[in-house]
DNA sequence: CCGTATCCTGCCCGATACTG
DNA sequence: CAGTATCGGGCAGGATACGG
C-alpha cells in the first residue's frame, strides 16, 4: 500500500529530499558515467571532469546507502573498489539521461535567449 | 550544426551549467506548477511549499532569460503578474516530470535502503 | 590506490524592510 | 500584489594532509 500522498510540492514529502538528492549536479554525472557497467573510483574520478575527491566520495556514499549504487571491495595489492548501479539505479538512468539530452539538444537555444536578455536589460541601465 | 563536443562530463562546457540550473531544486518544482498554464506569481508561491519570495524570483528571472518562461504584466490596479512555459519550456516538461515520478515510484524502496544501510553501520560503532 | 578527517571559504538562501 | 535591496547564518564543497 502505498502513501496517500507523496508530493514534492509539500515542503515536509522525502520525496522533495530525493528529488534534491538525484537532482544533483554530481548525482547526475555520477550515475551517468556507470552506465555502461561497474567502474572503478579512479575512473569515476577521471570521467567526471571537475569533481573532488570528497564530493565523489560523499556522493557515492549517498547512492549507496540509497540503494543505488553497490560498492565492492577486492583485497588485492594494491586495494581495489568498483561501483556498480543496483536494479534499482539502473531505473534512474532513463530519467536523468533524458535531461542531459534535453541539456544538449537546447543548449544553443537558451544561450541565444540570454543574449537577448542581456542586451535588452543592458540598454534598459 | 551542432557543436563537436557538448560533454557535461567536461567541466567547461556550458551543458554542464545549464544542467546544474534544469536539475535545481526549485526549477523543478516551478516549471511542474506552470505546467497546467499561466499562473500568477502568489499562485505559484502557494504552490511550491516552502519557497522564499527570494527564490522564487530569481528562479523565474533565471528562467525567463533562457528562454524558458513569459512573463507578462497586465496594467491593472492592483498589479497582475502573469508566468507561462515558452514552446521551449514546454519541452522540459517532460524529463522533469519523469524526475518527479520515479522519486514518488522508489521513495519506498530508498526508504528501506537507507534503513538497512545505516543499522549496520551503526552496528561497526 | 582508496578513503577519511580537518580546516576554511564562498555563496546559497531565508528573513526583513521598503517601493510602485 | 509583485518586486528589489540588504544583511547574516549555515552549509556545501574545495584544498590539504594523513591512514590502510
Amino acid at each position: 500500500m502505498t502513501q496517500f500522498a507523496l508530493d514534492p510540492y509539500n515542503r515536509n514529502c522525502p520525496t522533495r529530499r530525493l528529488l534534491d538528492r538525484i537532482g544533483d549536479r554530481w548525482t547526475v554525472l555520477i550515475v551517468g558515467a556507470l552506465g555502461d557497467g561497474p567502474r572503478r573510483f579512479g575512473e569515476i574520478s577521471r570521467r567526471v571532469d571537475g569533481v573532488s575527491q570528497k564530493m565523489l566520495t560523499q556522493t557515492l556514499r549517498g547512492l549507496e546507502r540509497d540503494g543505488l549504487v553497490r560498492r565492492t571491495v577486492y583485497a588485492e595489492m594494491p586495494p581495489r573498489v568498483e561501483y556498480a548501479l543496483t536494479p534499482v539505479g539502473e531505473t534512474l538512468q532513463e530519467p536523468l539521461r533524458a535531461l542531459e539530452d534535453w541539456a544538449r539538444e537546447h543548449m544553443g537555444g537558451v544561450q541565444d535567449a540570454r543574449e537577448s536578455y542581456d542586451v535588452l536589460a543592458g540598454s534598459a541601465a
